[in-house]
DNA sequence: GTCCGGCGTCACGACTGCGTAACAAATGGC
DNA sequence: GCCATTTGTTACGCAGTCGTGACGCCGGAC
């Protein structure tokens, strides 16, 4: 597994150390603030796989603060999940409009947010919540790093790895070579847009297998794609 | 055999008898008090696999008991059953905020009560639940402490042994450092990663035989994985 | 006290795999 | 068909990672 990365922003500390605890022992990585431009800063250097965002915290709201992670280009797909003290329709139709996935109105149950949490992964990133991914006749093993072809094992790197599983978590989109470098290499990496050319080969070489297709697409001037279903 | 150990914290004397009862019937070790500071001395003295803590005791009350024992560090980890007749929400969910793993409504069936400790610890610790694990050609008894492969036995020393039964508790799962250090040493540890990279020699070489691979598989750039079944 | 097993750390070496550059091939526009 | 652009392929130096042996330390046995 990869340790999901959980960012939580929650300014009732005994509450938050509650959360940190149990989702450290589900195997989560979380980070804690209680203001919301510490989380928007936090957020913005390491981009976590989710927000767990208190409604009411101090610095800036929580609907501010949910508003500006969409704005922000790479924190704009991280999924938000709601806490909130309240219960009325109003907030939730709120919070839910400005782009949160999920809602969880206080008091909760950890076991409860763990389940939601695991379910607004399952359905954002499969291969976070540890299930194996399946497109056409590759499967990966988030958990096991292990990637086999019509069934049989693949001996693959790490970085074709990661680059592997994010087109199999998209399976059929195009994705350009800046893309493809925010994803698998981490939105901070200087590195040259060819070098993606040269492991897009080298993940080529290690999936091919004689007798069938390359599910690699090239779309010219444009990127790469994995061939969908 | 493995007899997983118990500590019954209930005040309700003949309720007790008959928990202390059925559980024994099924192999359970069972100590049990009426006291809430006493359960913390027994929990201390001789770590319990599950504690089912009533919830309203003489002494501390079960909220309390709860609290403590997550605070102590030897006993911060085993598992808790919530037994209460209050079977409002506001209880229900305080206790599973301070940590329980599960609650059980009185009046309930003995039945019910050993599915549920059967469930949490299989949850929470696969040994415990059955009698030895076995990945492949290895088995490992947890409570006799004692490890073989393909029939013999092995010599292994304690930290290795943890190591490996955490391992076989996941098989074909991948644990960075770590989290290895985390699950093996504790996760107050404050210890080098790369010390888990001798100790995982260690282990290989303990569970090595002649003519067998090597089911320690090294994932680069990852951490470290059991080759499952 | 001595002995001893086991633990944590370090240093060295081997090796993997990464990023880049340079060249070859392919593609598309005209 | 020709050229410019884009992509495929190969080779290479280098940084990072891992395996391994050695060492000092500590706690328990005796």
């Amino acid at each position: 597994m990869s340790a999901p990365k959980l960012l939580l922003v929650e300014d009732d500390t005994a509450l938050a150390e509650l959360v940190e605890y149990r989702f450290r022992g589900e195997g989560y990585d979380v980070r804690t603030t209680d203001d919301g431009d510490e989380a928007l800063l936090l957020a913005a250097e390491d981009t976590p796989d989710l927000v767990l965002l208190d409604w009411m915290i101090g610095g800036t709201s929580g609907i501010e603060v949910c508003r500006r992670l969409r704005r922000n280009k790479s924190t704009a797909h991280v999924p938000i999940i709601i806490l909130t003290a309240r219960s009325d329709e109003d907030d939730r139709v709120r919070g839910l409009e400005t782009g949160a996935d999920d809602y969880v109105t206080k008091p909760f149950s950890p076991r409860e947010l763990i389940a939601r949490v695991g379910a607004v992964l399952r359905r954002v990133r499969p291969a976070l919540a540890g299930e194996t991914i399946t497109v056409g006749d590759l499967a990966l093993d988030p958990t096991a790093h292990r990637v086999t072809r019509c069934g049989q094992a693949i001996k693959i790197g790490p970085t074709e790895f990661r680059l592997l599983r994010h087109f199999m978590e998209h399976p059929g989109r195009v994705f350009s070579r800046g893309q493809l470098l925010d994803a698998v290499w981490g939105s901070g990496s200087d590195i040259e847009l060819r070098t993606v050319d040269v492991h897009i080969r080298r993940l080529r070489q290690a999936i091919a297998i004689p007798g069938a297709a390359d599910p690699v697409r090239t779309v010219r001037s444009a990127g790469y794609a994995l061939e969908g279903v």
